[in-house]
RNA sequence: GGCCCGGUAGUUCAGUUGGUUAGAACGCUAGCCUGUCACGCUAGAGGUCGUGGGUUCGAGCCCCAUCCGGGUCGCCA
C-alpha cells in the first residue's frame, strides 16, 4: 500500500479532547476499531487521550470513502474534518456524543494483523504481552498508569523543590559494596580485574552530599539489585531518594507526609489524615506478625499462652518449654465457612513458613469443632474462646511454637484469610511509620550480627549501652513507611560521630582494614565535620502502583523484567561478542 | 536453590476411561450491508497439542527429562 505524509497537517487536537463545536479539527492516532458498513465507515480513533469516532457516509468525497474502507486495526492515521454531532450518543466515551467528518484521511503507516487485540488484552498471557510491551503500551490502561506515575514524579519534584531540596545526580558507576543485596558489577576496558557497581541506593552518596553542605538532596534514583524477583520487587527500580540536615527524625517523617498528603490529593483527591498512624517495629510483629501490617483489616495475633499453659498437648507444652508461645488469630466475617480442604491448604501455607502445624476451632454449627478437642479439660476450649472473643461463625488459628515462627506463620494467615473473605477495602489507603526497628540482625548463616538497616545508621541513644552486651536489644533511628501491607520506604538518622562509627562497626565484626577498603573514604568524610542528618528513600514504583490500584510492578514500569530478571522483548541479558569480553579481561566458561 | 500452578488455532479456552477427521468464541481473510459504537449476516483459512524421550496396537490425555511463564519461601543491609 502506498503510504501517505503528514505533509503541511498538523494535529489540532487529542482525539478525547475534540471540542463540541463544529470547527475543522485534525486528529491523529492509531485505528482502534474499524466498523465498515458498506456505505457508511466508522473508526475510532485512539491516542493517550482516548477515543474520538471518524465517520465516512454519502456526503465523503469518494476517493477519501474508498481510502477508509483499507483501514484495518492498528494502523496510524491523522484525519481532517468537521466536528458533528451524532444521532445518538455513546455514553462510555467521552466524545461519545460528538464525531468527525472526514474531508482528508492519511494512512501514514499500516499494521501487521497484532499477536493480540491491543485494546482487549485482559486476559492473553502475560509472557505474550512482554515480547510485544510496545504493543501492550498502547492498551488505555497501561497508558493511564504509566502517565499516572509521570504525575507522580513530576508532584514530586514539585514539592520537594518547594521545600528547598536540591535535585543532584549521583554516580551510576560506584564501588562495590558487599553488603546487603548483591550487586550488578561492570567491567572496564581500563581496569583488568576490576569492577563497578550499579548502585543498590545512592546511599553513601547522599550522606556526603550533607557533609559537603548542600542541607537538602532529592533524586529520582535508579536503583539495582541482583536478586530474586517478586510482584512488588524488580530487580531495577526507581527511588525518591532524600536527605535532610540539621533535622531530626520527626522533622523527616513530617516532610514526607506532607509530600503523601499533596499526592494523594492532587493525584487521586484522596484526603490522608496527618499526622499517620505509628507504630513500634516490636508491636507491629506481636499484633500483626509483620514489619509490615496491612491494617485495613483486623485478626490481630492474639498470645494467648497462659490460657493454655496447662492443657495437656505435647505441641504447646513444647513449644512453652522451649520459650515459645501460643498464639491465635481470630478469622471472623464468617470465616466458619472454610472447609477442610481450605483449611488444609492453610496448614500447608504455614509449614511453608517454617511452622510444624496449626491447630484450628472453626464454629460454624451449634458446637465449635475444635482440632485439638481430645487434650482437653472442662473449661479450656470455653476460656480460648473467651480469650480470642470466639464466637459462632468464627474460624480460630492457634500456632504453637517458637515467636520467630509464630509471629510471622499467623501474620501470613492472616493476610490469606483477608483476601479469600473478601474484607480488604481497595479505595482504603492505611499508611503507618514503623518505628523503633532494630539496629541489629542475626544471619543464621554465617552466625554473626549484621546491620539490619546499614551500618551508617544511628542508634537510639538510649540503647548504647546494650552495644555489645545484648546486641537484639538495640534499636536505631530508623523507620518505614508501610501503605497497605507494602514497604514503600525506609529511612533512618546517620552516624556524623567517628567515634560512634568506629564503634558500630566493631560490633558489626568489621575488621579495621575492611573498614578501610569498604568504606574508608565515608569514614574519613567525617572526620571534618557533618551537620546531624537523616533521610528516606521512597520507592516510586511501589507507591505508584498503589495507586494505580495495580497488583504489579510490571503495570507501572514501561519496560519491566521477568521472574528470572530477563527482559523478554528484547531477550536481555545477551551473550556478547568474543572480542568484547576479550576487551574487558573477562574469560569465557569455554576458556577455563 | 525449594515448593505450588500453568503451556492445545493469532488470542482465550474446551477436549470424556488412552481410541476414527482435535472443537468453540474472539481475531484474521473474502463477500453483503446507510447510523454503527463489542455493528450484523454469509463463507473460508488457520493446529508439530512447549520440546525431547518412554509406556502402549494406539498418547493432547499416562511416565521421565527439559525449556518457558506465573506465584511463593529462601534471598532482598
Amino acid at each position: 500500500m502506498k503510504l501517505d505524509t503528514m505533509k503541511e497537517l498538523r494535529r489540532t487536537h487529542y482525539c478525547a479532547e475534540v471540542p463540541h463545536t463544529t470547527e475543522e479539527v485534525v486528529v491523529c492516532g492509531f485505528a482502534d476499531r474499524v466498523r465498515d458498513m458498506g456505505n457508511l465507515i466508522f473508526i475510532n480513533l485512539r491516542d493517550r487521550t482516548g477515543i474520538v469516532q471518524l465517520a465516512f457516509n454519502d456526503s465523503t468525497d469518494r476517493a477519501v470513502f474508498e481510502k477508509a474502507g483499507l483501514v484495518k486495526s492498528e494502523y496510524v492515521l491523522m484525519a481532517k474534518g468537521t466536528v458533528s454531532k451524532r444521532e445518538s450518543e455513546n455514553k462510555k466515551l467521552k466524545t461519545g456524543d460528538i464525531e468527525i467528518l472526514v474531508n482528508d484521511l492519511r494512512i501514514l503507516s499500516v499494521a501487521q494483523t497484532p499477536p493480540f487485540e491491543v485494546t482487549n488484552s485482559d486476559k492473553v498471557n502475560d509472557e505474550l504481552k512482554l515480547r510485544y510491551r510496545y504493543l501492550d503500551l498502547r492498551n488505555p490502561r497501561l497508558q493511564k498508569n504509566i502517565i499516572t506515575r509521570h504525575e507522580v514524579a513530576r508532584i514530586t519534584r514539585e514539592y520537594f523543590y518547594e521545600n528547598g531540596f536540591l535535585e543532584i545526580e549521583t554516580p551510576m558507576m560506584m564501588k562495590s559494596t558487599p553488603e546487603g543485596a548483591r550487586d550488578y558489577l561492570v567491567p572496564s576496558r581500563v581496569h583488568p580485574g576490576k569492577f563497578y557497581a550499579l548502585p543498590q541506593s545512592p546511599q553513601i552518596y547522599k550522606q556526603l552530599l550533607m557533609v559537603s553542605g548542600y542541607d537538602r538532596y532529592i533524586q529520582l534514583a535508579r536503583c539495582f539489585r541482583d536478586e530474586d524477583l517478586r510482584a512488588d520487587r524488580q530487580p531495577e527500580f526507581t527511588q525518591i531518594d532524600l536527605e535532610m540536615s540539621f533535622v531530626d527524625a520527626e522533622d523527616i517523617q513530617g516532610c514526607v507526609e506532607g509530600f503523601i498528603e499533596r499526592l494523594f490529593k492532587e493525584i487521586m483527591g484522596v484526603e490522608i489524615k496527618l499526622p499517620l498512624e505509628r507504630i513500634t517495629f516490636a508491636d507491629a510483629m506481636e499484633r500483626f506478625g509483620s514489619d509490615k501490617p496491612d491494617t485495613r483489616f483486623g485478626f490481630e495475633i492474639q498470645n494467648i499462652t497462659e490460657v493454655v499453659k496447662d492443657i495437656d498437648f505435647v505441641v504447646f507444652r513444647q513449644a512453652v518449654e522451649n520459650g515459645g508461645s501460643v498464639r491465635a488469630i481470630n478469622v471472623k466475617n464468617g470465616a466458619s465457612t472454610y472447609t477442610r480442604k481450605e483449611i488444609d491448604k492453610l496448614v500447608e501455607h504455614a509449614k511453608g513458613i517454617g511452622a510444624k502445624g496449626l491447630a484450628y476451632i472453626r464454629w460454624a454449627d451449634d458446637e465449635p469443632n475444635c482440632s485439638f478437642k481430645k487434650f482437653l479439660g472442662e473449661k479450656d476450649l470455653e476460656n480460648i474462646l473467651l480469650a480470642v472473643d470466639g464466637q459462632k461463625g468464627d474460624l480460630i488459628l492457634i500456632c504453637a511454637d517458637k515467636d520467630k515462627v509464630v509471629l510471622p506463620t499467623l501474620g501470613a494467615l492472616r493476610g490469606i484469610c483477608a483476601k479469600r473473605l473478601g474484607v480488604i477495602n481497595e479505595n482504603q489507603y492505611n499508611f503507618l511509620w514503623i518505628t523503633e526497628m532494630p539496629f541489629f540482625e542475626w544471619d543464621e548463616e554465617n552466625e554473626s550480627w549484621v546491620a539490619m538497616h546499614h551500618p551508617f545508621t544511628m542508634p537510639m541513644e538510649e540503647c548504647l549501652e546494650y552495644l555489645d552486651s545484648d546486641p537484639a536489644n538495640v534499636r536505631a533511628k530508623a523507620w518505614d513507611l508501610v501503605l497497605n501491607g507494602i514497604e514503600l520506604s525506609s529511612g533512618s538518622m546517620r552516624i556524623t560521630d567517628y567515634a560512634l562509627q568506629q564503634k558500630m562497626f566493631e560490633a558489626l565484626g568489621l575488621t579495621d582494614e575492611e573498614i578501610e577498603t569498604k568504606f574508608g573514604f565515608l569514614v574519613d568524610a567525617y572526620k571534618y565535620a557533618s551537620p546531624p542528618h537523616g533521610g528516606m528513600g521512597i520507592g516510586l514504583d511501589r507507591l505508584s502502583m498503589i495507586m494505580c490500584g495495580a497488583d504489579s510492578l510490571r503495570d507501572v514500569v514501561a519496560f519491566p523484567k521477568v521472574q528470572n530478571a530477563s527482559e523478554l522483548m528484547s531477550a536481555c541479558p545477551s551473550a556478547v561478542d568474543k572480542n568484547q569480553l576479550d576487551e574487558l579481561h573477562i574469560k569465557t566458561i569455554e576458556q577455563e
